[in-house]
RNA sequence: GCGGGCGUGGCGGAACUGGCAGACGCGCCAGGUUUAGGACCUGGUGUCGAGAGACGUGGGGGUUCGAGUCCCCCCGCCCGCACCA
């Protein structure tokens, strides 16, 4: 290491260029920023305390991304926020006594340090934070905005209840077993008034517009499957007497069904337990058993539902009632089962054991009749066969495959006036209610005489009272709080009570990209036309365990938007484009806190620096794949960054100049590498790139180095590690700042290849290596080819069967 | 059960459109430098074989002049949804 020079002192360094990015304002852009826009996000953070290795990993790609684009000529809107409501401060407040804001601005300014010290640079005049009044009154006001355009909607819902935290819990909260992710206990079922965001509105929209986002097929097919539409019909069944005869009352409830083309298979009928006509309609002789059936499966924890240990017989009950069957004009038994939800569909369905699995497994428990209605194929040994086939026992449907008969089943129905065709969608509407403190209040008053009625604009924001105590109650401590609860109605000026409930959070990551751009503005949530200049985000990333509800919504919350006017009508999707990057893992498992496997981020900063930290997640693995923090080996990274320093260093030179025509093969290297990283950079591919500048720095370390080619290398570098490389350019270049240098163009003359290494095979096996002029044509390369002494050998004499000529790169000769 | 993905050296991975398998890095081995250690520099490192060479991308088959890559079957692993009628 040369005296002269000094070493590389990654903290010195890393504190010197961070300092300056934030105060000459480097990554600040403006709405009316010459340059074409784009717009870089990564998921706002919830803010947890110093970042952990998940931040690091996202960040690094963020920010390389925004210094890249900026390189490239964009104006590069790259905003930061934080996702600042939520449980684990209140969780913290009511343990420590410390207020949800007090908690939450330190851990914000905790992760701000961290983001800092990786180098991330954003525009922190966007900041946004969800906790901040100004943004809780634009929550507030699309809510409002939702809720005078009938998207908004309150009714009764039946909601997780954690008896031990004594609070209610988002379905997120509830663990597969059952139990609550926080206190362990098994979670209970109770009925509460519920608001909710009308999103099912949007079901087809949003199955629609998925096709044409350039994101991860798997994050789209898994938003296909959770929006769950399924075709079919609908249809009336009229109770009866067990022979037939009508029902007196005229009762009758509907069915949803996929496969109307097997009605004439119905031997049952099945409502869900929680089915509103299942008192109506049982017989007194069944009355009691179903009493206790319905009572039993309430109390059931969904995991012994679900258990297929449990027998069968235990998980139905008849009622006693009957429909007719209105293909076949028989009776048939109603049965109720656990396994028919309420929720979905019309909470009934006809049963066809012949051609569903479910339904064959109950009526072999209950001894209820089976009828075949579509032929099995030959070699058939299954039970319910759920195939195409002719139809069979299907009266006026016999022999129409699976198709034809669902269309003259279903045109038969509408003939008859006794249901329709039908779509149905597995996405339920949005339960937006937190029964919680640390969250956006809802902007409702209850009045007696006018309903809910929303606070008028001009009376946001409705800011929940600093002095209350949060105590494990089981009630948001707004609901005991005097002054905040009364209030009186906008209609009326009667006395009236507030809404206790706040937001979901799940809200204010909604729209929250929207507002980074115009943050500032006083009069509305942002104005359309700044949202239309950079929206929509041209590359979002984030984590693959926000491809359901966080995208959903936020896809949700800008249509809505734009239709009502708020957003530009014309911006139906958010994210353009989407990455989610793999997970950081120790030793195969997650790291979490939880688990005490947490390697600190920090502590490699305050040893190896920002630069070798970043460098390591870049190169250990496709993005996109999950990284075993174990196998990442940040130790040659270290020892790349000090090659370079000892490269690039004008007083450190440990790498002698390159003379004569070497210096020229240096730098037409030099134009390959830009090509070959350009590349790499705009596919993803930064491990490659990293490996591509590593065997550059081993060439030129062996060649002899260029001006140009370690100019060039640092260029390549910057966005991957920024500090190091600035400092060097600084040092080679009088202080002048490479984050404004442009991105290097290769010279497309200089960057091909003269000469190749052409491959001669025999029979597809390689034989021999030729040294030849890259432009050869095919003759050329066969005439040499044959040439070579194992090629004569192999043919002995005799032609060659055939030659397959590849020039410049290959020639394979078949003997 | 349905859907998505993966399987390459001791390890992380590379091979982008079918064309030199194993780039780059870790680890390991040897040499240099150093008082020594560390750091640094150079070389080597898929398996078998003295060598020529043979074998080699989870297993089996196929297409092709040529297969890690394409097709079929099987095995194993990971992720998501999971009684949605």
């Amino acid at each position: 290491m040369s005296p002269e020079g000094g070493g590389y002192d990654p903290q010195v360094i890393d504190a010197t260029w961070q300092a300056r990015w934030r105060a000459e304002g480097t990554y600040e852009v403006d709405n009316d920023d010459p340059r074409p826009p784009y717009y870089v996000l990564c998921m706002y953070p919830y803010p947890s305390g110093r970042a952990h290795m998940g931040h690091v990993r996202n960040y690094t790609f963020g920010d390389l991304l925004t210094r890249y684009r900026t390189m490239r000529g964009y104006g590069v809107l790259s905003p930061i926020g934080f996702d600042s409501f939520g449980l684990p401060a209140e969780n913290a407040a009511i343990a420590t006594g410390t207020h949800p804001r007090a908690f939450t601005e330190q851990r914000i300014g905790e992760l701000t340090s961290s983001l800092a010290r990786i180098g991330a640079s954003y525009d922190w005049r966007r900041l946004v934070t969800s906790h901040d009044p100004r943004t809780i009154r634009w929550s507030q006001r699309i809510f409002n905005r939702f809720f005078a355009a009938g998207l908004v909607y309150r009714k009764h819902a039946t909601v997780n209840w954690d008896p031990v935290d004594q609070t209610v819990l988002a379905n997120e909260q509830v663990l597969a077993d059952g139990t609550a992710d926080r206190s362990g206990a098994v979670v209970e079922k109770r009925d509460l008034e519920q608001w909710f965001f009308r999103i099912t509105d949007y079901a087809q929209e949003l199955l629609d517009d998925l096709d044409p986002l350039d994101w991860p097929e798997k994050v789209k097919t898994m938003q296909r499957n959770w929006i769950g539409r399924s075709e079919g019909a609908e249809f009336e069944l009229r109770l009866c007497a067990p022979d037939g005869a009508p029902d007196p009352a005229g009762r009758s409830f509907r069915v949803f069904t996929t496969r109307p083309d097997t009605s004439f298979g119905m031997t049952f009928c099945v409502l869900a337990p929680d089915h509103p006509l299942v008192a109506d309609i049982t017989t007194d002789e069944r009355r009691a058993d179903v009493e206790a059936f319905v009572a039993r499966v309430r109390a059931t924890a969904e995991i012994d539902r679900l258990s297929s240990e449990r027998a069968l017989a235990d998980r139905g009950c008849a009622t006693g009632a009957h429909v007719l069957n209105p293909f076949t004009g028989t009776p048939v038994p109603v049965y109720l089962a656990d396994y028919v939800l309420a929720t979905y569909g019309t909470g009934a369905v006809m049963a066809v054991p012949g051609e569903d699995q479910r339904d064959w497994d109950f009526a072999g428990a209950f001894g209820l009749p089976i009828v075949e209605t579509v032929q099995r194929p030959d070699g058939w040994d299954g039970e319910a066969y759920a195939g195409d086939g002719p139809h069979i026992n299907s009266g006026w449907l016999d022999g129409l495959d699976k198709a034809a008969a669902v269309a003259a089943s279903i045109d038969w129905l509408v003939t008859h006036g006794i249901g329709e065709r039908r779509v149905n969608f597995r996405l339920r509407d949005w339960l937006v209610s937190r029964q919680r403190f640390w969250g956006c209040p809802i902007p409702i008053v209850h009045c007696p005489d006018h309903g809910p009625v929303p606070v008028p604009d001009d009376a946001l924001p409705v800011l929940a009272p600093d002095d209350v105590e949060l105590r494990p109650s089981g009630q948001s401590p707004l609901v005991s709080h005097e002054g905040f609860l009364h209030t009186t109605c906008p209609v009326c000026g009667g006395p009236a009570r507030r809404e206790t409930d706040t937001m979901d959070t799940f809200v204010d990551s909604s729209w929250y990209f929207l507002r980074f751009c115009d943050p500032g503005n006083d009069d509305a949530p942002f104005d359309p036309a700044a949202v239309a200049r950079w929206m929509p985000v041209d590359q979002y990333i984030g984590g693959v365990e926000h491809a359901i509800l966080h995208l959903l919504y936020a896809r949700f919350f800008t249509k809505a938007l734009a239709d009502l006017g708020v957003a530009p009508e014309q911006l139906r999707e958010p994210f353009a484009r989407l990455f989610t990057q793999g997970m950081v893992r120790l030793g195969g498992s997650r790291m979490s806190k939880s688990r005490g496997n947490l390697v600190a981020p920090e502590d490699i900063l305050d040893v190896e620096g920002a630069d070798a930290l970043r460098l390591a997640h870049l190169f250990s693995g496709p993005p996109a794949d999950d990284v075993d923090w174990e196998t990442v080996g940040i130790e040659g990274c270290t020892r790349f960054l000090g090659r370079l320093w000892r490269l690039a260093e004008p007083a450190s030179a440990a790498v002698a100049p390159a003379e004569g025509d070497a210096a020229g093969l240096v730098d037409r290297e030099a134009h390959r590498l830009i090509q070959r990283v350009t590349d790499d950079y705009e596919r993803w591919s930064y491990n490659t790139a990293v490996a591509a500048c590593m065997a550059f720095t081993n060439h030129l370390y062996k060649e002899g180095s260029t001006v140009f080619a370690v100019d060039t290398l640092l260029l390549l570098l910057a966005p991957m590690c920024p500090h190091i490389t600035a400092e060097l350019w600084a040092r080679r270049h009088d202080g002048d700042h490479l984050h404004e240098r442009s991105w290097p163009v290769a010279d497309a003359a200089l960057a091909a290849v003269e000469r190749v290494t052409m491959v001669v095979q025999v029979n597809g096996k390689l034989r021999e290596r030729v040294e030849v002029d890259a432009g050869i044509d095919a003759a050329e390369a066969e005439r040499l080819a044959l040439a070579t002494p194992k090629v004569v050998d192999a043919l002995n004499g005799r032609p060659p069967r055939r030659v397959v000529a590849r020039p410049p790169t290959l020639v394979n000769v078949v003997v």
